[in-house]
RNA sequence: GCGGACGUGGCGGAAUCGGUAGACGCUGGGGACUUAAAAUCCUCUGCCAUCGGCGUGCGGGUUCGAGUCCCGCCGUCCGCACCA
């Protein structure tokens, strides 16, 4: 009697087999090949999401897979686990950020062993652990040593009412996305990590990263931003000078102005003696940063009243305070060029400023300039002395040499990125391991005073940071002179958590961060698995934190992830009431809002988002389908790398098929012995299994995941024979690594050895790859007219006489004979009529 | 504005080297089984149509042959953004 499969049951008992029998945990001796599989780690916010379950089950699948092809697999899961969610919650819930934290982690860790991950729990990590954050701060050490850590001050976003510092992305137009207060520019004195210094090897690493998404590298090719150009000095009439950086040394002698940021000293020192100029920066600054608003914003200046010597004798120009001109790039100083800039040609045009042509544009090379835009294509010089006639490129380069001949400037290399700044006035993260001393200045927390541990007494009550006004944690004395001292109460920006828990996952002694030679006998990370928001800021870290290591000695490794894949996003329908209020699925039923009968608006297919009220909970579909179901449907359909929409047929059809799969496999444990051979079938199966694994190792999973839907129609439609049989035994060991626990009940089921997911993958007999029979195509003039079925490798002479025997093309003849036939072996005629 | 990706049935998508477009799944139609329903099975499902024709965003081109290559448009999405 054939039985439906029970997946909850089967999920429960192979789930719990696979804990036991540790089948999971990477082995540090094994002589296998090694494959290491990482998946972005969760940050422990209280329960998964779908996003979590598509990203987890990929990883699992390629994990699995490995396995089964003979390699020992590291695939390690932890928690990022520091962040101010638990802080905000401890505000809101009177509940310290530690213990939410711990309860959201072993919900979360719950839910992720109820989707049957092949995960190696024994590495389990949490960043907010002493034992972990303690290293990190080892670490931080290293590299203060090195000379890659320094402090100064800096301008930073501060929300006044809760008393922190805001990143960016917490700036919503102009006010703390929390407290709603209008935010501040301060200066305070913080961490920096000296990313720059690395800027052109990781522009240059990013060359070797071949598995990586070109999006990816071009993004952070982007973000480092490298500009070559010319530095130099324009001496001013006061006796001072200024520096400005351009990439066009080639047009200096179209220069006709010079232009400083707001906050540029000469900008300053001349607001303290000058009110309006003081006005002028003030109104600077309340300029919006929109794309909207910099895109209408008009360019406006401020005459200082002072000239600047043009270093080749080209005359005196006037130097402007400039609201376009930014201090945190180059020199935050330029020469304006209006011919040949767009920026400079709109303010020269508002300011009256001359506008002379030094790059023709074809034929035009006079120096009135007439245009209405500004020329930045290319051309030869014009109107520039000793350039006249010289192309772009070497003209600049003939500046350099000039300016580095007579000393007045040279040749320099800027770059968009800035140093990471690390500080954050929070209390839950990893504290910054540096005691202030009076006498002493910077003292890094001696090693074996190591881990600065976060003190558990504190409390939410008030804004700001509980270190700061913690009654005795910061007080402490100085290692050097054993005077009293203050720690720095700042924690590090949770980045730094992530930069570095893949290598602690490869190795976990307690006296050090990790063991060199163990860590490099599992790194790089093969596979790495992760949403696309991560593309620069994370990744860039972790690379950055990884050449930093190496710079200190600590590892051999340049880069630490040689393949990443970014998965596109679960989204779902949206659905509005007529008064705009987003409405949740379970709160609609046949059109209609269910609370007032109201009809519900369809909206657009969006991400799943708490606001949009799109989001559904994996942890009841998990229970109500089972867990293959639900990898399955992770897996079907869209590519992996597009967005995946979650649907109620999706979830549906995939519990279908792994019913289907049940009826086939129960079927086999019960009936009779199939005879006979069934070559059709057995070629089929072969092509699958070559298929699957060329599938699974491109992480095509929606296209294996196709071929395995037309095998099980091949092999229910075959007629029983010994193959059909074999067919089904093997294909328990394909679904494997997608569908892992009725694969397992299978496997136990048709009395194979152990565990499947110890088994190795079929092997291909090659010579079952091959078809002895080809489905030609008949085309005249390019269009099909018939298929013929012939011999494989059937010669050319053959297969040109087999088409033009066909009744269709010879009455598309009509007796004439053809002007050319074009055959390609094995796949189609061309008749040209 | 700069940079990038993408555009294929009602929907998600497949077509790996320029060689049979639409595999596979979803939705929908018809039928079988059933007292009935669910489940399951069979079958059809790009468009127009009688032969046949038309079809991969639009317009050109290369080729015996173009979803795929080239040129020019249109549209959608993503990243960056006054970067000198």
């Amino acid at each position: 009697m054939a039985s439906r499969f029970n997946a909850l049951k089967a999920d429960t008992h192979w789930q719990q087999v696979w804990d036991e029998s540790q089948t999971f945990a990477a082995r540090d001796d094994s002589p296998k090949p090694r494959s290491y599989v990482l998946e972005m780690f969760p940050y422990p916010s209280g329960k998964i999401h779908m996003g979590h379950v598509r990203n987890y089950t990929m990883g699992d699948v390629l994990a699995r897979f490995r396995r089964m092809t003979g390699h020992e697999v590291l695939h390690p899961m932890g928690w990022d686990a520091f962040g101010m969610p638990a802080e905000n919650a401890a505000m809101e819930k009177k509940v310290h950020p530690g213990e939410w934290t711990r309860q959201n982690i072993a919900a979360m860790k719950a839910q992720l062993k109820r989707l049957g991950f092949a995960l190696d729990w024994s590495r389990e990590l949490a960043t907010c652990d002493p034992s972990y954050y303690g290293h990190e701060q080892s670490l931080f050490l290293d590299f203060y040593r090195a000379g890659l850590v320094y402090r100064k001050e800096s301008a930073v976003n501060w929300d006044p009412v809760d008393m922190t510092v805001l990143a960016n992305e917490q700036v919503i137009d102009g006010r703390g996305w929390r407290s709603g207060a209008l935010v501040e520019k301060r200066k305070l004195s913080q961490w920096f990590l000296r990313i720059t210094r690395f800027a052109d090897e990781l522009l240059a690493g990013l060359g070797s990263l071949e598995h990586w998404p070109d999006k990816v590298r071009l993004m952070q090719e982007n973000w480092i931003g490298k500009s070559q150009g010319l530095q130099f000095r324009f001496a001013l009439s006061d006796g001072e000078s200024v520096e400005v950086f351009t990439t066009r040394p080639d047009t200096i002698f179209g220069a006709s102005f010079v232009a400083v940021a707001a906050d540029h000293p000469i900008a300053q020192a001349l607001a303290s003696r000058d009110p309006a100029a003081a006005a002028f920066i003030e109104r600077c600054k309340q300029g919006g940063t929109t794309a909207a608003e910099l895109e209408t914003q008009e360019k406006l200046g401020y005459d200082t009243g002072l000239t600047a010597a043009h270093p080749l004798g080209a005359g005196e120009l006037p130097v402007y305070i400039a609201n376009f001109v930014l201090m945190e790039y180059g020199t935050g100083a330029v020469f304006g060029v209006p011919a040949h800039d767009q920026r400079d040609f709109e303010f020269a045009s508002k300011y009256a400023l001359p506008i002379r042509r030094v790059v023709a544009d074809g034929e035009r090379s006079d120096a009135a300039f007439d245009g209405t835009e500004a020329y930045t294509g290319p051309g030869h010089l014009v109107n520039s002395h000793f350039l006249d006639g010289l192309a772009v490129e070497e003209a600049k380069r003939i500046v350099i040499e000039r300016a580095e001949r007579e000393g007045w400037g040279q040749g320099s290399t800027v770059y968009r990125l800035r140093d990471w700044g690390v500080s954050r006035q929070r209390y839950w993260g990893t504290p910054i391991p540096i005691i202030h001393c009076s006498a002493c200045g910077e003292v890094p927390v001696p090693r074996e005073q190591l881990p600065v541990a976060l003190p558990e007494d504190v409390s939410f009550d008030v804004p700001g940071n509980p270190l700061e006004r913690h009654p005795s944690w910061k007080h402490v004395h100085c290692p050097q002179c054993g005077g009293a001292a203050l720690r720095d109460t700042d924690t590090l920006d949770t980045f730094a958590d992530s930069s570095w828990y893949f290598i602690r996952f490869a190795s976990q002694p307690e006296d050090r961060p990790f063991d060199r030679a163990q860590a490099e006998r599992w790194l790089p990370v093969g596979q790495y698995i992760g949403g696309v928001e991560h593309a620069i800021l994370h990744l860039l870290y972790a690379r950055f934190w990884t050449r930093a290591l190496r710079h200190v000695g600590l590892i051999d490794l340049a880069e630490p992830f040689t393949g990443l894949f970014t998965q596109g996003m679960v989204t779902h329908e949206t659905y509005k009431a007529a008064d705009g209020r987003w409405l949740a699925p379970e709160e609609i039923g046949g059109g209609v809002e269910l609370a007032t009968g109201a009809p519900v608006m369809v909206g657009r297919v969006e991400k799943m988002s708490k606001s949009k009220k799109n989001t559904v909970d994996p942890a009841p579909i998990v229970d109500q389908y089972g867990a293959d179901a639900v990898r399955w449907f992770m897996l079907s359909d869209s590519p992996p790398e597009r967005d995946l929409e979650w649907s109620e047929n999706g979830i549906e059809g995939a519990w279908r098929f792994v019913q289907r799969l049940w009826r086939l496999f129960d079927a086999l444990g019960e009936g009779e012995a199939g005879k006979g051979a069934d070559a059709a079938l057995d070629r089929k199966l072969h092509q699958t299994i070559a298929g699957v694994a060329a599938d699974v190792e491109a992480l095509s999973f929606n296209k294996a995941v196709a071929k395995l839907y037309e095998l099980v129609n091949a092999i229910e439609k075959a007629a029983p024979s010994a193959s059909r049989d074999a067919a089904v035994r093997t294909l328990v060991q394909l679904v494997a690594p997608m569908v892992p626990h009725i694969a397992e009940e299978a496997w136990a089921l048709l009395g194979g050895q152990g565990l499947v997911a110890d088994a190795p993958w079929p092997k291909v007999e090659a010579a079952l790859l091959v078809e002895d029979e080809v489905i030609v195509a008949i085309q005249v003039n390019g269009k099909l007219r018939d298929t013929l079925t012939l011999p494989k490798g059937l010669a050319r002479e053959d297969v040109e006489a087999a088409a033009l025997a066909n009744d269709k093309v010879a009455r598309l003849l009509e007796g004439r004979a053809p002007r050319k036939v074009i055959v390609v072996p094995d796949r189609l005629v061309n008749v040209v009529a």
